[in-house]
DNA sequence: AAATTTCCCAACCGCAGCTTC
DNA sequence: GGAAGCTGCGGTTGGGAAATT
């Protein structure tokens, strides 16, 4: 593996800081060198931690020989040397999970980067800040919050995104089984679950909303102990999910209720009321769910604005005050 | 063609959490 | 218990490439 780009300085002269310099407290008893690194030094590294595995970082550079802190060592393997990485461009695939588990997490760039095999945080990161961010604000969509954002406090500017092209497609958070995505994470307060009892989920009759059979399977979520009917809904008339807080989908509209808000806060804006406390392991089974898309199916790319429920919208990702603000339907001029 | 601006991304920085002694 | 060291993470920066003027 190589440097991608021309590493002149580095090789020329390569810049050596030592503890009056500053730099990393690991690195403040040697000189180590900063900058781009070197094919030569990469393979030194690889070399070395091929013949002798992951261990102590700080114990790489002087055994390894390279003049660089362990941080940096570490660093370049993660981001860069390690065999396992997927270099290139992200598949549109690879954006919606990315924009999937960033409404949920926030910028929690590791965390995200775990649903991406061969992505680094790193990566992530910086396709997020690079293309996402402004692809979702181009959409009129806060890339914080994930929340419309109004007309006349948005960007107009076109962005191109780096996306392999043959998937290219909108991404629009209006897709059913993000607010799944959604609720796998957050924690459960009120494990009521009513399951459709047809074969075929009655979202499946709104072709613009993907329902995935394996949903059905709660026994994966947390905080789900057991399925029960509500009495006061008929499976064959009107059957509904109530996702714990998340909303009551009823199969003839489309409509997610009103206490949909009361559990689904974005963290960037509420950051108060996203949960942390969930066990980890919970969270990296709904994140494995996510990964495997049990639960994450691509959107349906014709988007019918006349079947579109504005109610959905107001109760899942708007706040009172944007809903407020919003006057006339150009405000919902989606790509 | 040259100058300037914008974009992209590798690498750095500093902090927090964990482990070891 | 706490100091020191290590690791992981998120924010930021710097410089080269590409695009624009």
């Amino acid at each position: 593996m190589i440097n991608t780009k021309p590493n002149s300085s580095a090789e020329e002269e390569p810049l050596m800081i030592s503890e009056k310099m500053g730099g990393h407290r690991c690195c403040t008893k040697q000189k180590v060198k900063r900058g781009l690194w070197s094919p030569e030094e990469d393979e030194k590294l690889v070399t070395y931690i091929t013949a002798h595995g992951l261990g102590s970082w700080s114990s790489v550079p002087k055994f390894a020989g390279l003049q660089r802190c362990g941080k940096s060592c570490r660093l370049r393997w993660i981001n860069y040397l390690r065999p396992d990485l997927k270099r290139g461009t992200f598949t549109s695939e690879e954006e919606q999970i990315i924009i999937d588990v960033h409404r949920i997490v926030g910028n929690k760039w590791a965390q995200i980067a775990k649903h991406l095999p061969g992505r680094t945080d790193n990566e992530v990161k910086n396709f997020w800040n690079s293309c996402i961010k402004k692809k979702l604000m181009s959409q009129g969509l806060d890339p914080n919050t994930h929340n419309l954002i109004p007309s006349h406090q948005r960007a107009s500017k076109k962005v191109a995104c780096n996306v392999s092209p043959n998937h290219q497609q909108p991404n629009s958070v209006f897709t059913l089984n993000s607010q799944f995505t959604d609720v796998s994470t957050f924690e459960m307060k009120t494990p009521i679950i009513t399951v459709p009892e047809t074969d075929q989920p009655p979202l499946l009759q709104n072709p613009n909303l993907v329902w995935n059979q394996s949903f059905t399977d709660f026994s994966s979520f947390p905080h789900v102990s057991s399925v029960e009917s509500t009495p006061n809904i008929s499976s064959s008339s009107s059957s509904s999910v109530n996702l714990s807080g998340f909303g009551v989908l009823n199969h003839e509209n489309c409509v997610w209720g009103a206490n949909t808000l009361e559990s689904f806060e974005a963290p960037g804006l509420e950051g108060e009321q996203y949960t942390l406390t969930q066990p980890q392991q919970e969270k990296d089974k709904v994140s494995e769910m996510v990964t495997n898309k049990v639960i994450h199916q691509p959107m349906d790319t014709s988007f019918d604005g006349s079947s579109f429920d504005l109610g959905f919208v107001d109760s899942s990702l708007m706040s009172d005050i944007m809903y407020d603000e919003l006057s006339s339907m150009d405000d919902f001029a989606w790509n």
